[in-house]
DNA sequence: TCCAATTAAGACAATGATGTCTTATATTAG
DNA sequence: CTAATATAAGACATCATTGTCTTAATTGGA
């Protein structure tokens, strides 16, 4: 079981390419496609979704893509996440009952929503403008 | 994006509500079903997986059903999940990338690895014992 | 104006997780 | 021995996610 969706690993990963890139640019993503190995019709719904939610804009035409709606610093990880995969990332009942809170908890409920608060702080706090610096510093990758 | 799969859910659900019980009884799979209002067949699968696993035992036949392998404090949730879902919990890398680690790591490496640390003791050190207990003093549930 | 490049939108297919059903096998009680 | 009660095993159905493909709409440049 992974942590989140696929169609949000690709979201994560194509925000971070175009934070990447100087400030106002429009990135291709047939370019993106190819530099990160995803499809690129299942990137462009990802990439759809995420600029119906204004956190990316995009041009049709020739010198077209996406681009950033809003400065780097301003956009979390966390929002694109949620954008993409809805809101409350790990919101629900780890043994996944319904209404499970701190009124009818379930026996993980206070263990795990402690977890789950740093997690989703982590999430907030990490916006794009900070891990694109911190990947241009140390080299890393966003592809395999 | 629930943070394991439903028959994880389930066997951690039916694990508890074996652990409740007195030491040595088995627990018949169709009294489970009802009372945690999980589909018979589904959760007799997951109960042989972990009966395979060796976490728990069965007997078939009347006054069959399934009880605990081993003392509940010596089964942790880590134990059920990794038997149910597989090994490595949350294992993998966030952004999906294969041989992401400290060699070459992705962007979030190092950032996600503390929190996945954090969860995976916490699910290491909750046995079913100590589980069961907090449920019964706290008149927890485990069913909607 | 026309062409090439590019996103938009949605139909459709493949895959894996979840859920249902049927048959076989074992155990206990009478 | 027989009947009732259980798990074991595996086929099959359903559903959401993931991935592919086709067509339409838009933009910039020759």
């Amino acid at each position: 079981m992974a942590i989140i969706s696929k169609s949000s690993e690709y979201g994560l990963r194509a925000a971070l390419y175009i934070a990447a890139r100087p400030v106002g640019d429009y990135v291709s993503i047939g370019e993106m496609s190819q530099k990160l190995g995803i499809s690129f019709h299942f990137l462009t719904k990802i990439l759809q979704k995420l600029t119906q939610g204004g956190l990316l804009k995009s041009r049709r035409g020739a010198k077209g893509g996406i681009a950033l709606a809003k400065p780097a610093d301003t956009i979390s990880l966390l929002d694109i996440v949620e954008n993409v995969d809805g809101a409350d990332l790990f919101g629900g009942c780890i043994l996944g009952l319904v209404g499970c809170g701190v009124k009818r908890p379930c026996p993980l409920h206070q263990h795990w929503s402690r977890e789950r608060t740093r997690i989703e702080a982590m999430f907030r706090k990490m916006t794009l403008q900070r891990l694109a610096c911190e990947t241009a510093r140390n080299q890393l990758r966003l592809a395999d």
